[in-house]
RNA sequence: GCCAAUUUAGCUCAGUGGUAGAGCAGCUCACUCGUAAUGAGCAGGUCGCCGGUUCAAGUCCGGCAAUUGGCUCCA
């Protein structure tokens, strides 16, 4: 048979030659390295023979596909080791994932895995690592795997292979235990040889939360001992940049149960963190035509039914305020505020588009479990907006939105993946006509196209009034937050019967654009926070410079100097303790004061300054006019 | 909300049933100093909250709260 290799060279192989062999055939070591091969498409084991001619591809742990095998492989590894440490434990799924693998399992009564039995199973996994057991491959009958897992009791298994009547059926063997699996898996234990199980949590079998919870136990793997002491190092790094972390060192936020969970208080450092942000975001709205507005934290009930947003969203609600036989509801957006603006007067075709912006407090229930410093919390400021517009108009709006959205992200260097958020089949989820919708989406996806951007589609991520574009960006752990998001709706015109007098001296409806780049500024500061690991770049910085004098003789001008800068519009802290210099830089570092003036005798004499760059060091001394250069050309206008 | 863990001085953390500890921060004193922490002394606690077991509880048991890692949800 002839075997074609991903550079296009077609080989001839006996017929039944497996994965190996055709590894061994280019070399020892790839051999020993590969862990899976790609023939025409679908992944095969080594081990398994080909029986016709094929497009193959080796698999090693350079390739992502290779990495899945190995981790999924792991997975198999837990689950032999926890069978032989917990008999009668019951294993629902267990797949690789973006980092590592998961399996959930359901423990023998009264039992319970917590983080401190992690270490034991782990030992037991490189135990089984040394026995270097071979992964093997069996197809069996539907019938033969129901009657395998009835007789050990599995009733995850069962259910699992209610779902596989039509398809063909495979378990996999390995040392003591036996999988229903897919595949596809490395040769054998004996090339997992760095496993480290890393965290226990609940997980509902299924996802779904009527039914048990079963225990999942998070791990990784690593062929190499480096890697995996890279990847500890790597995650202990990332715990130093977390935001709730950075936050209490630099006094940007802090978190009161006197106050309320999920409720934070900005502190000063922060407050001038967030505030110099929204300014910046303000300007930028200027010059696109935005007009700020200013809306109550609540407002009545009957505002969020014709919004459809209660009782459809009332779970996650405060619930409501009664005042003299009204309801009011903490606001949870502020769409239906602003459209009460729009609505206020009569608009023509000439007034618009209009573009309404608020940075707007929001409050949302969120579910005790799922609060999580800055990034989820039940209160938060959107820096919303709304652009009321004409069909004709849409498609130049959506492209400004996306453009303001992108300065932001540019202007603090943040990578940021794009989703198309669109509707899917279930039509109950979704308000307004179909065709709109679809419209929408073109729209949104045409543009998307015309400015180059790289985007994927998330089928039934749209809002229930309409499609969205979601700027999506990771935290310091990899988790994903949305940020950013610009939305096109339909809906809401019909719901609030918003109009506008057209060139032919009719009524139309608007069409709205919802916007928020920055998304929530808690969740935006959150990121921001861990981007810069709280090193913020100058314009930004709490504290921007600390001016240092080395022994009193040099306090006047240190008081000169700061009145200077100060009156100049700059955050200064000016040290005046009695100590010696080398610790003032040491606390001045601590603090990421982004610069740090250094003056003693001789500066004072030459009227310098002695200027140290905060992670860099000592940059020399400079004259008095030419650190305010410096300074300048770091602020933003 | 569910599963699991955590909660001790302002911060970071020790403390496995018998008189509550350390480092840093704070305060006082001395040192007047050239680019990442000078030295000495002092002060600082309802051991998250409520209840139980015990001669005795920071420590064991139960409940509650908050936080953390996940699950579910997310306009």
């Amino acid at each position: 048979m002839n075997i074609i290799f991903p550079d296009g060279t077609v080989k001839e192989f006996p017929l039944h030659s497996t994965g190996k062999d055709i590894a061994l055939s280019i070399s020892e070591g790839l051999a020993r390295n590969a862990l899976g091969i790609i023939v025409n498409d679908v992944p095969y084991d080594l081990s398994r023979t080909i029986d016709r001619d094929a497009a193959i591809r080796i698999l090693t742990w350079n390739d992502d596909e290779g990495k899945q095998i190995f981790w999924h492989s792991t997975a198999h590894l837990m689950a032999e080791a926890l069978e032989a440490l917990y008999p009668g434990v019951k294993f629902g799924i267990g797949p690789s994932i973006e980092a590592g693998f998961y399996y959930d399992v359901d423990l023998p009564e009264g039992i319970k895995i917590s983080v401190e039995d992690l270490p034991a199973i782990e030992q037991k996994m490189k135990e089984l690592v040394k026995a270097d057991s071979m992964f093997m491959r069996r197809e069996i009958t539907w019938e033969d795997a129901m009657a395998f897992f009835k007789e050990k009791g599995d009733e995850y298994k069962l259910e699992l292979l209610e779902g596989l009547k039509e398809s063909e059926i495979t378990f996999y063997t390995q040392g003591n235990f036996t999988d229903l699996c897919r595949g596809t898996h490395v040769p054998s234990t004996g090339a997992l040889k760095y496993p480290k199980l890393l965290s226990v949590a609940g997980a509902y079998w299924r996802g779904d939360s009527s039914r048990k919870q079963l225990t999942r136990i998070y791990g990784i793997a690593f062929p190499k001992k480096d890697q995996l002491e890279e990847f500890i190092t790597l995650r202990e790094e990332a715990e130093k940049r977390d935001h709730r972390r950075i936050g209490k060192e630099l006094e940007l936020f802090m978190i009161s149960p006197m106050i309320g969970g999920g409720l934070p208080i900005w502190l000063p450092n922060g407050t001038i963190v967030r505030r110099t942000l929204e300014n910046f975001l303000r300007n930028e709205q200027v010059k696109r035509g935005y007009q700020e507005v200013i809306t109550p934290h609540i407002g009545n009930l009957q505002l969020y039914r014709t919004s459809g947003h209660y009782p459809y969203y009332a779970d996650s609600q405060f619930a409501p305020i009664t005042v003299d036989d009204e309801e009011y509801l903490l606001k949870p957006m502020n769409c239906p505020h602003h459209h009460q603006i729009y609505a206020s007067k009569p608009r023509s075709y000439r007034d618009l588009p209009v573009r309404l912006a608020e940075f707007g407090t929001v409050y949302r229930y969120e579910q005790s479990g799922e609060l999580n410093g800055l990034s989820r919390v039940r209160g938060f400021t959107q820096d919303d907006a709304h652009i009321y517009c004409t069909d004709d108009q849409l498609r130049n709006e959506i492209k400004q939105v996306i453009e303001i959205t992108q300065k932001v992200f540019s202007t603090f260097g943040m990578d940021v993946s794009t989703r198309l958020s669109f509707r899917d089949d279930n039509a109950d989820k979704y308000g307004g006509d179909l065709s709109l919708w679809e419209r929408a989406q073109k729209e949104i996806q045409d543009v998307a196209d015309e400015m180059g951007l790289e985007y994927y589609i998330g089928l039934g991520e749209a809002a229930f009034y309409g499609p969205k574009i979601d700027f999506i960006v990771r935290d310091a752990i990899g988790r994903k937050w949305q940020l950013g998001t610009v939305q096109v709706d339909y809906v809401m015109p019909e719901r609030f019967q918003l109009e506008y007098t057209g060139a032919d001296n009719a009524k139309h409806r608007p069409v709205i654009i919802h916007r928020a780049p920055f998304g929530s500024m808690e969740r935006f500061l959150s990121i921001l926070i861990e981007h810069y690991a709280g090193n913020f770049p100058f314009w930004i910085a709490p504290i921007q410079l600390s001016i240092l004098p080395i022994s009193e003789e040099q306090h006047e001008y240190a008081r000169e100097l700061t009145v200077m800068f100060e009156s100049m519009g700059y955050r200064v802290k000016t040290d005046l303790r009695n100590e010696k210099i080398s610790r003032k830089v040491a606390e001045s570092e601590q603090k990421k004061i982004p610069y740090a003036i250094v003056i003693g005798k001789r500066e004072q004499e030459m009227r310098q300054v002695s200027v140290r760059e905060h992670g860099v060091g000592n940059i020399g001394s400079k004259s008095l006019e030419e650190i305010q250069q410096v300074f300048a050309s770091l602020m933003i206008d």
